[in-house]
DNA sequence: ACAAGAATTCTTGTATTATCGAATTATGAG
DNA sequence: CTCATAATTCGATAATACAAGAATTCTTGT
C-alpha cells in the first residue's frame, strides 16, 4: 500500500464517529447497513453521517451500492487487511521479537 | 484500548510526514534517533519535526528521553501493539474468515 | 405525473491543525 | 561565566476538517 494512500484511510478512522460506524459495519460483514441505520444507531444527524461515510470510502475503507432507495454501506476488508498489513510491516520491520503481534493473534486465533 | 486513545493515535500517524519519522524509529529500534537526526534525514524543518514527534507522542507511539545535549526518540512498542491488536479486533470481530490476517501474519512470520 | 422516503450536496460558520520564523530553555565545552 | 549546540515553545497566518441546516437528487408507490 501506498504511503499516501495509507494516511487517507488512517485520517478516515481517526474520528469518534467514523470509527464508531465503521464498528456497526465490520460486525454486519458483507450485507452492510443503511447510511440511515448507522446514523439512528450512532444518533447521528442523517447530513453528517453521510458526510463521514464519504470519507470512510474516499479513504478505501468501505463501499456503497444502491439497494432500492436506500444506500448500503460495507466494509472493504480487503482494504483494511492491506492498511493491518501496511502498520504490521512497519511494526515488526526489523524487530519482530519486540512487537509480537503475531503471537497474540495466533494465541487468539482471531 | 479506549477509543479516544485509539483516535489520538491513529490521527497522530494519519499524516504523511510524522508516517515517515514513525518508520525511521521503528527501524532504529529501542535505541532510538535524534529530534535533528530525523529531521535532517526526512529533510523537514526542525521545528516542525517537533511539532510532529510532539504530535506522535501525544498519541502515545513514541517516547523521549534526554541524552545530553539531544532528545532522543523511540517506539512505543507496547502501544503500537495494542493499537494494531484494537484495529485488527474491529476488523475480525463476526468475521475471522473473511479478514484473514492472522493468517498473512502467520505465515509470514512476522 | 405527483408525493413521500432516503441520501446526498451545498452553504455558512466555527474549530482544529499545519506551517514558518523568532524567541526561549536546557546542555556541554572552553 | 560565556558561548555554541540541540530542541522546543510562542507568535501569527494559512489550510483543512467539523458541524448544522436548507436545498437537491434519486427512487418507489399511487
Amino acid at each position: 500500500m501506498r504511503d499516501d494512500l495509507a494516511v487517507e484511510s488512517l485520517s478516515a478512522l481517526a474520528q469518534e464517529d467514523r470509527l464508531a460506524a465503521f464498528r456497526l459495519l465490520v460486525k454486519a460483514g458483507p450485507k452492510g447497513l443503511a447510511s440511515g441505520e448507522i446514523a439512528e444507531k450512532l444518533a447521528i444527524a442523517p447530513t453528517r453521517m453521510s458526510f463521514h461515510l464519504a470519507t470512510l470510502e474516499r479513504g478505501g475503507l468501505v463501499v456503497s451500492r444502491r439497494e432500492g432507495r436506500r444506500i448500503v454501506y460495507s466494509v472493504s476488508f480487503d482494504r483494511m487487511r492491506g492498511l493491518l498489513e501496511f502498520l504490521t510491516e512497519d511494526c515488526c520491520a526489523g524487530h519482530p521479537e519486540i512487537c509480537g503481534v503475531s503471537r497474540r493473534l495466533n494465541e487468539e486465533d482471531c
